[in-house]
RNA sequence: GGAGGGAUCGCAUAGUUGGUCUAGUGCGUUCGUCUUGAAAACGAAUACGCCGCAAGGCGUCGCGAGUUCGAAUCUCGCUCCCUCCGCCA
């Protein structure tokens, strides 16, 4: 969500950025139904105004028959009120809908792109293994070492179902404890976040209702979310933060819960996509300042960047394409970690920020002295498993099918090699 | 799951026979006076949003609807919190 003030003064920018991100929204309608709003409210404040005034003098009337007439008075004040709200109810409908269809307005940075296709690569990490032999993929390695169990995974959960057992579960808290220890040093407040969170907040991040399909929906008519971003956002929502205590930085850990429904046909093998997973996440919220965005924005990416490169994970870093661009995104980088049986990269962390679009949408604020200002917020991924297990699991194998377990994790796992 | 109580502008509270509530008071906070400095005392300010160039106006007493000329106050629905009982990790 924009400001409507900017809206109006900067009218071109906003057209521009919908055509960058591909999406379609009509300003000049937006512009016409805000310009309807305002005289509708105007006559709408000063009937009020006229209802309030004379409310006082019709208390202090004495005289009955007086008191009487004023109130037939305003009996027809009362009705013409009544025409104009309704009229005006019908306007706010609109014009609420028409402003959640404006697009944040994407970085210069941001390169020009119809679709995924356009991404840019813009940072290469590591040496990719080379193999004398074929490279299995992590799913035949880890049934083959016992760390999966798919059969009673689907038995269990259904299509995608998993569990992890013994290495496999070792690994799951070796990698949960590294990132922990890793971001934990960089100065960020730990969180163990919910993930069935009210549907309301799901609005707000904008996960309802274009991915309504992609989410589970419990009984009391609450959504399990996705990632920690959801929770995490809603932490603060309806706060005035105190500026001295900017920015807030959080490491949060929640179980992500994903449909899938749109991506039926994709990595319907091994661990890469499913239903369940645990991700930690970096979210910060910081002052309305885009230098300052923008360097959190690099400094969260860069966090996960260097904490796979401490795993030995080849990977390259992608600058999303203004047509790859959500519509709340200021920039995006998604980060890629080589799987070698694929012979091609995988995402593996996300990371956007978004000036102060979700925050309005959020109602998070700062004290910044004189007035209350919107923070900003930005996100990025510090960790999920299963998926990165996975990349580990492919990198690290050797020709008799051993996986080498990666430097930094042997303290957590307590051995050299799987077998 | 059952029974009862509650939600007021940072915190604590007043206000429920509808109309001087444009929500009072205390604490806290900020500024000022006094003081070498501090404390104390005294004085003032102190919720948020919207519309407007401005003057000013409007809205919000957990949220939403309703009754009324007029709602913090009455009615209905919802949310959350507290106490007790039951069940349970």
């Amino acid at each position: 969500m924009l400001d409507i003030r900017f809206i109006r003064e900067n009218k071109d920018i906003i057209i521009a950025a919908a055509k960058k991100k591909r999406i379609a929204v009509d300003i000049d309608e937006l512009l016409k139904v805000d310009e309807e709003r305002r005289v509708e409210m105007q006559s709408a404040e000063k009937l009020r105004a006229e209802q309030n005034e004379m409310s006082k003098k019709i208390a202090y009337e004495k005289d009955f028959s007086a008191k009487s007439h004023m109130i037939e008075e305003m009996k027809v004040v009362k009705e013409e009120l009544g025409k104009i709200e309704v009229k005006l109810e019908g306007i706010m409908k609109t014009w609420q809908s028409l402003m959640l269809a404006v697009p944040n307005i994407p970085d210069i940075s941001v390169p020009e792109g119809e679709d995924e296709s356009k991404n840019v690569e813009v940072h290469v990490w590591g040496d990719r293994p080379n193999f004398s032999f074929e490279p299995k993929d992590h799913l035949e390695l880890m049934l083959k070492l016992g760390m999966v169990d798919i059969e009673r995974g689907t038995k269990v959960h259904g299509f995608r179902g998993y569990f992890l057992k013994d290495d496999g579960a070792e690994l799951s808290w070796a990698v949960w404890n590294y990132a922990r220890a890793f971001f934990g040093k960089r100065n960020f407040t730990h969180v163990v976040a919910p993930a069935v969170v009210r549907k309301e907040y799901f609005y707000a991040t904008g996960h309802l209702p274009k991915e309504a399909e992609d989410l589970f929906k419990t009984q009391d008519d609450d959504y399990l979310a996705g990632t920690a971003e959801v929770p995490m956002m809603a932490y603060h929502a309806g706060e005035i933060l105190r500026k001295e205590d900017l920015p807030k930085r959080y490491l949060a850990f929640s179980p992500c819960y994903r449909r899938e429904a749109g991506s039926h046909g994709k990595d319907t093998k091994g661990l890469i996509r499913v239903h369940e997973f645990y991700k930690l996440e970096q979210l910060i919220i910081s002052e309305a300042d885009h230098a300052q965005s923008e360097k959190i924005h690099e400094e969260i990416n860069r966090n996960f960047e260097e904490f796979i490169e401490s795993l030995g994970l080849p990977y390259r870093r992608l600058l999303i394409c203004g047509g790859d661009l959500s519509a709340s995104k200021v920039k995006q980088y998604d980060t890629e970690v080589w799987f070698p049986s694929q012979k091609a990269y995988r995402e593996a962390s996300s990371a956007s920020y978004f000036h102060d679009f979700q925050t309005r949408r959020f109602n998070i604020r700062y004290d910044a002295g004189d007035k209350k200002l919107f923070a900003h917020s930005a996100n990025s991924t510090a960790a999920a498993t299963p998926r990165l297990m996975a990349a580990i699991i492919e990198n690290y194998q050797q020709p008799d099918g051993k996986i080498v377990v990666p430097a930094v994790l042997r303290p957590y796992i307590g051995k050299e090699v799987w077998e």
